[in-house]
DNA sequence: CACCAATAGGTTGGCAGGCAATATATACCC
DNA sequence: GGGTATATATTGCCTGCCAACCTATTGGTG
């Protein structure tokens, strides 16, 4: 997979990641990862002033937790989020839509 | 359609329209347009200089074609070329595959 | 005839946004 | 003590599409 391939479809895949329940920053990593089968592997310098965006815009909150002397930030969904995420599989399909027709007329897939 | 949306997956709109047969560059944006139904509007400060990378690639070849008084820059693919769109198929194949894994986890879509 | 929309080709500057690089710290195993 | 995994965070860069702008021909409408 070609480096910022996830350019634009970012958003969707955090909000994605953290629907079935809150996560800290290196699961999601992780769980993006796992999902895709090894083939997105996102950066901390991508994931964290996205997630920082995506509180500020509302769609998540986050607070710390403390496992002994160790520390995360556990991310969880707002229902902002929740419509924001429905906004982005909506989108996410008429995307390839778009792009599918122009790139294989006629497979109607 | 929000803008940018293209972002990273132009060169294989581009080579995809000219499959058929050489196109100008008026008519490659239109041709995009009908495709995708009305949601890609290439403009054309996006096509040109893509297309004058692609030529300067070796994807494409281009010559001046004169309706009477009117010029037009026709475009058609080369052999690369088509060896290219084949490659920008099946990364666009696992592009979608790897973001709608995580998008819509379960749907095997 | 004047005017405008459609057709046709092109350039320039800007900027969003993901990435590489870098930094820090804890936990665990050998 | 050293290496790897876990964990968070910032900075600057670069890619690449877009908005805005420009020129010119053609054809239709009032």
């Amino acid at each position: 997979m070609k480096a910022d391939a996830v350019r634009g479809h970012l958003d969707g895949l955090l909000l994605a990641v953290l629907e079935t329940g809150p996560l800290h920053g290196y699961a999601i990593i992780t769980a993006v990862m796992n999902r895709s089968g090894g083939a997105l592997e996102l950066r901390t310098g991508t994931i964290y002033p996205a997630l920082k965006r995506l509180e500020r815009l509302g769609l998540l909150t986050s607070s710390w937790e403390s496992i002994g002397e160790r520390r995360r930030r556990c991310y969880r969904l707002t229902d902002e989020g929740r419509r924001s995420l429905a906004g982005e599989r909506a989108e996410w399909r008429q995307f390839t839509a778009a792009i599918g027709a122009v790139l294989n007329p006629g497979s109607n897939a």
